[in-house]
DNA sequence: AGTGAGACCCGAACGC
DNA sequence: TGCGTTCGGGTCTCAC
């Protein structure tokens, strides 16, 4: 499901695509998907103008010209596509944008949504989240230190928002993959050398996917080659049985916490 | 504090 | 082909 690389890849698109675009038109066709009645919403969203595109963990923010924000969250199966109006997904979409010309179709929104939210409200809803492991101020120390608090599975901890934000299911195998190091391994067992080989593999494999497109099976738009560029590329992600691409030993899978879980028994230790 | 279960939701996958 | 059923999976909340 969409993670930091895909919500980033989406990020970097609408920002060249999109950014300092007047939203001429909202449609709203799924209630639920929004937070405000839906004539309070296009009121508001409307006319206004799309300054810029953020992200949050795998939050992406659309920051308007009135100081309001809509906060995207895709959630399970949530994805975006930017087409006119006859270039358009045989999908239902549970909202619609028209920022220019062209329209942001907002597809698979059932448990995901498009809020709209004050810059106050922002804020709040962003505060509990962890840390980004792209920043700068990410320093292997400072991963160092939140592992230090943290007595749970390493995968338990590398999918929790509130502790590191924007690694779902598919990265954090993968993560662990290229690290040698198995996702079910108790943090406080890590080594500082283990400990410096996650903290490498985050940056490695969350920069890979992004540069790749991300693993999205929907392109964004018609003719996109970028979007989605990671599907082939996950090393050991729904891939059980398949040889591993490191010693050749068959790619386990396993439950925790109704999570599959993707590994290498063999050459990850 | 960590873990597990239930709710949310509906398209896709499956079974007959 | 076609209808009914099951399943999945991020996040929040509530036990234990």
């Amino acid at each position: 499901m969409p993670e930091l690389p895909e919500m980033e890849t989406y990020r970097k698109l609408l920002e060249e695509r999109v950014g300092g675009m007047v939203i001429t038109e909202a449609r709203v066709e799924r209630e639920k998907t929004i937070n405000i009645p839906p004539e309070m919403f296009i009121q508001t969203v409307a006319g206004n103008r799309l300054k810029h595109v953020g992200r949050r963990g795998k939050h992406l923010l659309f920051e308007l010209e009135s100081g309001h924000a809509l906060l995207l969250h895709l959630m399970l199966g949530g994805f975006l596509y930017w087409g006119s109006q006859t270039d358009k997904l045989e999908r239902s979409a549970q909202v619609t944008l028209s920022p220019g010309p062209n329209i942001l179709y907002f597809h698979g929104l059932r448990l995901g949504y498009l809020h709209l939210l004050t810059r106050d409200q922002t804020a709040e809803r962003l505060a509990d989240l962890g840390p980004e492991p792209l920043s700068p101020v990410f320093t292997l120390a400072q991963f160092a230190q939140l592992l230090s608090k943290k007595k749970s599975l390493l995968k338990t901890a590398l999918v929790d928002q509130h502790w590191l934000a924007g690694i779902g299911n598919c990265y954090a195998d993968e993560i662990c993959f290229h690290a040698g190091i198995l996702p079910t391994r108790q943090i406080p067992s890590l080594t500082p050398e283990e400990t410096t080989r996650l903290y490498h593999a985050i940056q490695a494999i969350l920069r890979e996917a992004m540069q790749a497109g991300g693993y999205m099976e929907v392109p964004f738009y018609h003719g996109d080659r970028l979007t989605g560029g990671y599907n082939e590329r996950c090393r050991v992600y729904d891939r059980e049985g398949e040889p591993c691409p490191r010693c050749g030993h068959r790619i386990a899978k396993s439950m925790l916490s109704s999570r599959k879980v993707f590994a290498c028994t063999n050459c990850q230790t």
